[in-house]
DNA sequence: ATTTAAGCTGTCAAATGTTGCAGGTTATTG
DNA sequence: CAATAACCTGCAACATTTGACAGCTTAAAT
């Protein structure tokens, strides 16, 4: 693959309008770098306890079912890894990281092999927003499997990472304005006190005005958020990316 | 560059124990991919208002300090991209993106130019944890600057987010006890629900304890993260990567 | 000119959170 | 065995948050 291949592929992700269209261009790309399969996976943490797991991938159907079904991103390696990591990682080194490597946890990379997914390459994406999410390559077993996957990787970080935000934002686009939240400026400003450790009271002197109105704003951010309380209001804003740092 | 030389590089990031010596590698990198400028900056968020700002770099020192010195990053078209994308982006291109090309953000470009930086890359990186961070390389007008930023790139995101990762442990290590936070099994379990929007009483029940006893972890958490209160501590818990979805 | 969105303010009662006091158990480790 | 860390519980006073009721101002859009 040379440059501008790849370059035209990133604007294609960028003009898509689906998740169908996405997926033909992971599988051009997958035709591109050589290595047969992908998986983008994504874990929205809107509600932590019952994250939703959402897939574009082309792995063996049967394996994907088998997985979810027994629920082995529990005991996989690669799913703790992304939760703590950040740099796109290889199978076969992974399996040799400490703290990673009990017997339970190979036992997934071996059960992936006998589906013919016997090495690849995790790549961890952590969104501003709520969803944290992985990319991962996969190659069966072969001669240069170590050199293909070495070279796919660079690609594959920012093809990815690219393939997230459009994912992401195609989602957006069709959950329109039902999910949608809009907060206005001053129900930004209350919450952003809010997770600063602020009561309403300290608020409404920030802001300059009464106690009464401050907490008139951070109710009106819970419910449009859907929050039972403020900690849930707090935690839901800074999770949607809804806090910025005050550069 | 080829490949090998790259994974070299990145093993020796991987083994480094100061900054001082990232920044040599850093400067290794940079000859390799033949572009003379970089820059490091991490935006720590624990307190969101007055957030921390920490350079690595090499940029013309003037530069840096009429920076800082005049706030630039407040109207920085760069740091306004990645707090809220995470793709990649060459800055002759964010120039021309709606909502970041306004003739005052321009302007920052336009001083960057007469330091020696015409034009470059950016790569927003979001860490678990309370940093936003970013890697830019920068090079003087030439030919094919555009050639040269688009083979850097590639190398240059993966590079980046190997070079972040380090550094925050770096920083952790020798942060040490003093600023180091340990939550018991215990405080984690019940600031976990609290960011779920449970209340005192409803954790009780989950966690079949009285509701003296989920308090009195709540308090320890807040207290162990020099919070002020409970949405504080449910803040803070979410944006140093405490609280994992259950995956 | 009317509507609409956003902002602002007030009071009251009930629920929840915060703080400080005091004391207990259990498992692990030196 | 003694020390330690983590865990568990109760009571009481006070602060803060939440929900429900009611009404005003201002700027922008139809």
């Amino acid at each position: 693959m040379n440059n501008e291949e790849f370059y035209d592929l990133l604007s294609k992700l960028e003009n898509s309008e689906t998740h169908q269209e996405l997926k033909e261009y992971c599988d051009e790309f997958s035709d591109l770098i050589k290595v047969p399969y992908y998986l983008l996976g994504i874990i929205g943490q809107e509600s932590a306890y019952a994250p939703s797991i959402r897939v574009l991938s082309n792995y063996p159907q049967k394996w994907l079912d088998l997985y979810f079904e027994e629920s082995k991103q529990k005991e996989d390696p690669v799913v703790k890894y992304i939760l703590e990591k950040q740099t796109p990682i290889r199978w076969d080194r992974l399996a040799k990281i400490e703290g990673f490597s009990s017997s339970k946890n190979l036992k997934v990379f071996k059960e992936a092999a006998s589906y013919g997914l016997s090495n690849g390459v995790s790549i961890p994406l952590n969104s501003v927003g709520d969803n944290i999410a992985v990319f991962s390559i996969a190659i069966n077993q072969c001669d240069d499997e170590n050199m293909i996957l070495d070279n796919a990787l660079l690609y594959a970080h920012t093809f990815a990472t690219n393939l997230l935000e459009r994912y992401l934002v195609i989602e957006l686009n069709q959950a329109q304005e039902e999910t949608q939240v809009h907060l206005t400026k001053r129900e930004l400003e209350c919450l952003f006190w809010a997770t600063e450790g602020k009561t309403a009271w300290e608020i409404s002197q920030i802001l300059n005005v009464t106690e009464r109105t401050a907490i008139f704003h951070l109710n009106n951010s819970s419910n449009k958020l859907g929050a039972n309380n403020r900690q849930h209001a707090v935690a839901l804003a800074i999770k949607k990316g809804l806090i910025r740092p005050n550069v």
